[in-house]
DNA sequence: CATAACCTTAAAGTTAAGTTTAAGGTCAAC
DNA sequence: GTTGACCTTAAACTTAACTTTAAGGTTATG
């Protein structure tokens, strides 16, 4: 599989996978004789790991360290940090659920603002 | 209050309120005669107001146009921007329910891929 | 066999939201 | 009366994660 099949497969632009690629996350692949690079399905398994991993709100270098076979974590380490993410998680939608109570409170401020004859809050 | 105070009052950096200032955010204060900008009370309500914006996820853009006294948009259509804002939250904080639960079957996986054996998952 | 679609590289450009730098003016304190 | 803290501007720099461009080589199709 050439890089623009891959790059549909998964629905990414084609540079991005050689982006990744010089970025240490996916492994210098194949390359047929005219120096095309050579695809095949672990490369897709790969990249919709990366895609995931950024879903889940790691950046590409936290996905190297973890994810890649230069092993800079071990085992232990990698389970360690996918359970911190998940405690991320949680706070992060406590988080949000603050915010929506939040914005009640600016729009209960707002209408008052507005009820009073004042103007924009982000000028005098 | 010259920049430097009100910088430290809000925890910001007095560049980024210049920065604010340049991107239409804060209104133009006035200035000493030296040329000093001069801050009051209304403009640590106006970063206060902008700091909460950006911690409900909205970029500088959208703040300058739903709270700017430009007025681009009138008081009913920021209500609804507000409105949406709450949906977008909520819709969010399913995602990371959902993302949770895929931690979940990723660790599954990679458990298995160790006790076969095998590699880490971003490499042949 | 020509032409379009695809691939190669290196390097430069993009975006948001700042931060830093350079070169200089102002002001409070000792 | 000079030193150090603070202020001014414009412009360049930063970061992450790409995307685009330029200049050229390869391959499939009619």
């Amino acid at each position: 599989m050439k890089i623009g099949e891959l790059a549909k497969h998964i629905d990414i632009n084609a540079s991005t996978i050689r982006y990744y690629e010089k970025q240490g996350l996916l492994p210098e692949p194949k390359r047929a004789l005219s120096g095309y690079r050579l695809y095949n399905e672990t490369d897709i398994k790969a990249l919709n790991i990366i895609k995931l991993a950024q879903s889940l709100g790691f950046n590409l270098n936290e996905i190297r360290q973890i994810f890649a076979s230069n092993a800079e974590l071990n085992h232990q380490e990698v389970l360690s940090k996918l359970e911190s993410k998940k405690v991320e998680i949680s706070t992060l939608i406590d988080e949000l659920k603050n915010k929506q109570e939040q914005i009640d409170l600016l729009l209960n401020d707002l209408s008052e603002t507005w009820r009073e004859g004042r103007c924009f809050p982000l000028s005098k």
